[in-house]
DNA sequence: TTAAATTGTTACGTACCATAACAATATGCA
DNA sequence: TGCATATTGTTATGGTACGTAACAATTTAA
């Protein structure tokens, strides 16, 4: 069931100890409270605190399983999209093709992904979970659900759906 | 004036030619309209799409000042907090002390910011803007409101002050 | 005074991703 | 039909960002 696991290590960040406040040195000049002035202002800034936070959480819950953020997305989209292209895959991921290859041997290493031969075009693979690439994706995406509410904690479900609408006006393409 | 530039290039992604959308394919299985499932309704998701989005402009915008949205950064939180040392800025950026060594050595070789001996403690600097830093920062921020503005096209004022108030409680840490 | 902590620094490793070039294969068109 | 062109997956290469670990110099605490 396990086939996961490998060398997945990754922590990221969050080298402060205990809250610290770097009291000692604040005879000198401003340090006692950094202000982040304009920075809290910025869209950029705000959402590269939100993501590193998410990440970490993301990281945090299923970097056991051998589980990234682009490795559950790949997983999620060949389920939804069985047959799928590398190519493909590439586009909908907005990565590199190059990208792909690395996600896919990953995953195929880990026995959720098969590469299967298309006859209509032998330069090409069609993308399958393998069965217990299925079976592990049930059990991934409960863990995610658990982490989604995790990180969504401080919203109603209302705001959630907002910031999902706001997120996406950003983000969409051009 | 401008010592900047070195060797910034970069510019992410977008290797998309023109919406070439792999119709010859699609007499395979389900190429024609890639589905994203699920994904679209996780924060986790969102957040990257639409920070990859923001920070991209963001390279296209500043990347000719050899300006990085981290350096931006460090540049306004000096600005903010002068005399500010590298570990306490480390602490506000949220990154390893040994990354601020790097950001400041490129910031001072840029000659924007420099490291200022202090005598109450002989292992630490205080970290200020040149003057040359400072006239810099206007010109910046002011390239950084048009990226923004441009970046929150689709959002009204109102929008985006609640998007903010939302990451904000997202990235809150712990 | 001596042990422990802190600061900036370097060395090292890793994750991630883009670009460029390529061979095999497919497609389009004259 | 035949040939130029495009596409697919792949590899090689390189860069960027960032963490961890170890260190010397210095400061603090006991």
């Amino acid at each position: 069931m396990s086939a996961a696991k490998k060398k997945g290590k990754r922590a990221r960040r969050r080298s402060a100890p205990g809250k610290k406040i770097a009291i000692a040195a604040s005879r000198e000049a401003a340090q006692r409270a950094v202000s982040e002035g304009e920075l809290s202002g910025l869209i950029g800034y705000a959402l590269r605190r939100a993501q590193l936070r998410v990440f970490d959480d993301f990281y945090a819950a299923l970097s056991v399983e051998g589980i990234t953020p682009a490795r559950f997305s790949t997983l999620a989209i060949i389920d939804g999209n069985p047959g799928i292209s590398q190519t493909s895959l590439a586009q909908t991921l907005d990565i590199a093709r190059s990208g792909v290859v690395m996600l896919i041997d990953t995953l195929e290493q880990l026995d959720l992904v098969s590469r299967e031969p298309i006859e209509a075009d032998k330069r090409s693979y069609a993308l399958h979970l393998t069965r217990g690439g299925k079976t592990a994706l049930q059990r991934i995406r409960r863990q995610v659900a658990i982490h989604e509410a995790r990180v969504c904690a401080r919203l109603d479900e209302k705001e959630k759906k907002w910031l999902l609408k706001m997120l996406a006006r950003v983000g969409a393409a051009r």
